[in-house]
DNA sequence: AGCCTTTGACCAGCG
DNA sequence: TCGCTGGTCAAAGGC
């Protein structure tokens, strides 16, 4: 139970691979905006509504807010499966780009295998923007950054390993306050954690399962390891 | 028929 | 204590 306090937090901007409709029609209001989700529907089938950057599991969406200090709505989500109850905040703007993804908790499951490798695409989407900042967040006081350059060169493999390090102590960075700028695509992404340090034991001990990473669980072994790794 | 999204209201924490 | 803010609930509707 214990170990469910775990936030990762991933922060990408300017996902232009993943949103196919450019910046042509400065949607104004319905009409232009209307063209967009039409075509977001019809672009990707099985998809839910807004392809919340899937991370291979089932989520469902409880709630929506217009948090301050962000220009765009935060929505949140559930883990659809029966004993799991990670919940994920994700805010993304109306141009479908996603801004800022929250992960709070452990999985204590497998992946659900979602329709074969389409996951694939998936996770590069919405885990490797591609030279975009991105960072990545537990809470309970371990912080995971991947900065632009950083996440190039190291990510997926150091990954965890440099979570868990700074894990153990408290790591605390200034975190760009600017909404509009982080949007615009700042490669500043600092951010701050300062929790508890006994969730950092926590961490410790499901530090397998999370994401997935040494288990890999799933036959396919795919993983955010290999995607990241590039 | 079941699951999911939407949306306003409710609740809790904080200054 | 009040107001603000973030997070969750639950009814309604859609797919």
């Amino acid at each position: 139970d214990g170990a469910k306090n775990l936030m990762v937090k991933a922060k990408s901007i300017n996902l232009q691979d993943q949103a196919p409709q450019h910046e042509t029609s400065h949607e104004e209001d319905t009409g232009s905006q209307q063209n967009l989700e039409e075509d977001q529907k019809g672009s990707f089938p099985p998809l839910r509504m807004g392809m919340v950057s899937e991370d291979g599991y089932n989520w469902r969406k409880y709630g929506q807010k217009q948090v301050k200090g962000s220009e765009f709505p935060r929505s949140y989500y559930k883990c659809t499966h029966p004993n799991c109850e990670v919940k994920k905040k994700v805010e993304r703007s109306h141009d479908g780009q996603l801004t800022e993804i929250i992960y709070k908790g452990s999985h204590d499951h497998p992946k659900p295998q979602p329709s074969r490798r389409s996951a694939f695409s998936l996770n590069e989407i919405s885990e490797m923007p591609d030279g975009l900042g991105s960072y990545v967040k537990v809470e309970g006081g371990s912080v995971w950054r991947n900065l632009q350059q950083g996440s190039k060169d190291k990510c997926g493999t150091d990954w965890r390993a440099d979570s868990l390090e700074m894990t153990s102590s408290t790591s605390v960075v200034t975190e760009l306050s600017d909404p509009l700028s982080t949007a615009q695509g700042k490669h500043l992404n600092v951010l701050e954690s300062a929790d508890t340090p006994e969730l950092s034991s926590t961490l410790a001990s499901h530090d397998d399962e999370e994401d997935g990473p040494t288990q890999g669980s799933i036959s396919l072994g795919d993983d955010v390891e290999d995607v990241e790794s590039e």
